[in-house]
DNA sequence: TCATAGTTTTTGGCATGCCAAATACCAGAA
DNA sequence: TTCTGGTATTTGGCATGCCAAAAACTATGA
């Protein structure tokens, strides 16, 4: 389950002289820095590139960052909750690969969880936040064709979906569609062949920023998720070759 | 994100004497027998019943447990992964306590999990299968109202909506619905007034079940979504006095 | 009595070292 | 050369102990 994105400062009101001080900076422990390091790590690699599974040693990656495994387990103890790694008890620490089916099944829930995002956003955010959304896209057209400009596409596309859910104004729903994101990114073949979908990708964006503005709460749950699940029935009719 | 729920058997075929030698039993951890049961403490206390914020020590911990400090701190970052602690530099362990919006959010993600799960049973389920369902409900009628016997219904209540998301062979959707629903249920005031909803929630579930068999797919989904968004709207409207 | 400086205690963070299981490696026999 | 038994090595699991920050406590003085 994921944590509670925001930092509340605690509104406790002290003497006259309350100078917002929230309290100083908490240093983030090994553990945490590990943790990030080896996330980062993690999803930098490409995993799906060799046939054999990647390894990691508690004792070498100590040694790399300096500090002694304590920390390292932790952080890895910690991956392991966020099924990034799956450590086999006399064998070693294993990066985990996903299926096809897998992936299929998270970006199914992503699109659940968009969906519900876009019928949260029909009756909470405001006009200029839903119309900011177009703001991704306005590099793109019928002079200048996502389908030519793929990769930069792409980055705009998850920052769209990313800014999406994060109208709705849920921290779980951001939470928990980051965490997806994260697994499914790291499918990074998903690029490949992306072409070909590309071209249906523009409109349909714009399509629920249309029903968002109209309020039309179906609708955009709607389109939300039917585009997202158009992903799904993509990779699984598209990716099998990608999976060895 | 979770884990998937299942431990393949390898299926290496060795030589012609293949009796299914599995591979011996993982004799899990300390540090997964403390997170098991640090895990179950967590859930079964009363996390709201008190106003002070409950703390957990580590070397108490680990002389209750039997175990040193390192497999308990060891299982306290996954909890921490999970959202259930949150440990606090050189202060302790806090268990954390969620607000109502955040409750009513998770509940809110959850209706979004389900209306999917919901959706995908209509093309996938078989027919047996969804008239099972009805089961859980077989000792209630008009003869025995759920609201006369509340604490069995709540049982029943959840074991359908477990074998329900079940029926959608999506352990992503399985694992994530799962997770939520510890974090609430572990608001058990959640059982307070919740008799004038039993009321209503018998014939919805009811109606959910129809629409599965008669694989109706937007009806059966927007019953389920709507359904558990019913008991969102509910907690958000009365349950503010249930916290501090 | 109350404020304050100084001391002790508590608490999580982390380094180290040993253990046993699993594996890799190697020499000797067939 | 190939199989086999045994030994050295690797690897995660865990216990221990020390450290510094923060809190709790205490003695001192106005």
């Amino acid at each position: 389950m994921p944590e509670p994105t925001q930092t509340k400062a605690s509104p406790n009101n002290m003497a006259d002289t309350d100078i917002a001080i929230v309290r100083i900076a908490p240093e983030t422990s090994f553990k945490n820095k590990a943790y990030e390091a080896l996330k980062e790590a993690i999803l930098k690699m490409d995993i799906y590139a060799t046939p054999e599974p990647v390894m990691l040693d508690e004792r070498a990656l100590s040694e790399r960052l300096g500090v002694s495994r304590t920390p390292i387990r932790e952080a890895i103890a910690m991956l392991e909750q966020d099924g990034f790694v799956k450590t086999v008890p006399r064998r070693g620490i294993v990066v985990v690969r996903r299926t096809k089916a897998e992936i299929v099944d998270m970006i199914r829930a992503w699109a659940a969880l968009e969906s519900m995002a876009a019928r949260l956003i029909t009756t909470t955010a405001r006009k200029k936040d839903i119309t900011a959304l177009r703001d991704f896209f306005k590099d793109f057209g019928p002079d200048r064709l996502p389908q030519d400009h793929v990769e930069e596409y792409s980055k705009a596309n998850i920052a769209f979906h990313q800014a999406l859910i994060s109208l709705s104004e849920s921290p779980v729903l951001v939470d928990l569609t980051n965490d997806l994101l994260l697994h499914v990114r790291g499918y990074r073949q998903l690029t490949i062949g992306r072409k070909d979908r590309t071209a249906t990708s523009l409109p349909e964006h714009l399509g629920i920023i249309e029903a968002l503005e109209a309020r039309d709460t179906e609708l955009a749950e709607k389109r939300a998720r039917d585009h997202t699940l158009g992903l799904a029935a993509y990779v699984e009719a598209h990716g099998q070759e990608l999976f060895t």
